[in-house]
DNA sequence: ACCCCGATCGTA
DNA sequence: ACGATCGGGGTT
């Protein structure tokens, strides 16, 4: 298959399309391969689990702007969590990069969030790092079809009421 | 200065 | 299911 890199356009859709449509794809860096088999969607204000229900500060004022920007915190005083930023300019959304599979010159564990970014030495130096112009990328790849498709509630969100149920964790079944 | 929380992980 | 862990955001 042509191997093409994802442009804005892919991004600046509603989040929980793109966190669907990121299921398969190819997040490269530098000579580092793996294929995404797990990712998470938080939306606006009124997703009592994502931090756009803050107002726009230091950690959290990439996801009110452009999509296609990498988003990257640090949480529990030892993880570091990628997201790409999603939706049309000034509409808050992001997609949580949670596992990978290992495709080529990965040496570490992909598995969960913590571990993926880790393993990649994704740190805070990529955040706001525009993904449709650097070596830190996606690609398009194979299509993944809804039948080996999952999706759940999003994990370790249990503080966010009635959106802690909402099915935005998806995953490809193994 | 201080307090408290957390988009996790490893172990059980 | 639960505890470890600790940086940093929010507030004083």
């Amino acid at each position: 298959m042509k191997k093409t890199r994802l442009e804005r356009p892919f991004y600046s859709r509603p989040t929980l399309v793109v966190a669907r449509e990121l299921l398969g794809k190819y997040l490269i860096i530098g000579n580092q391969i793996g294929q995404i088999i797990e990712t998470e969607a938080y939306l606006g204000p009124e997703d009592r689990a994502s931090h756009a229900r803050f107002k726009s500060r230091k950690r959290n004022y990439l996801m009110f702007g452009q999509a296609g920007i990498a988003y990257v915190y640090f949480t529990y005083g030892m993880y570091h969590m990628l997201n790409i930023i999603t939706e049309k300019e000034g509409q808050p959304g992001a997609v949580l990069i949670r596992a990978l599979k290992p495709i080529q010159n990965i040496d570490g564990d992909t598995s969960g969030p913590g571990k993926l970014t880790r393993t990649l030495n994704i740190t805070k130096l990529q955040n706001g790092l525009d993904v449709t112009q650097n070596s830190l990328y996606l690609e398009k790849w194979e299509d993944i079809s809804n039948a080996v498709v999952l999706t759940t509630p999003r994990i370790g969100i249990d503080y966010a009421g009635a959106d802690k149920n909402n099915p935005w964790r998806f995953l490809i079944k193994s």
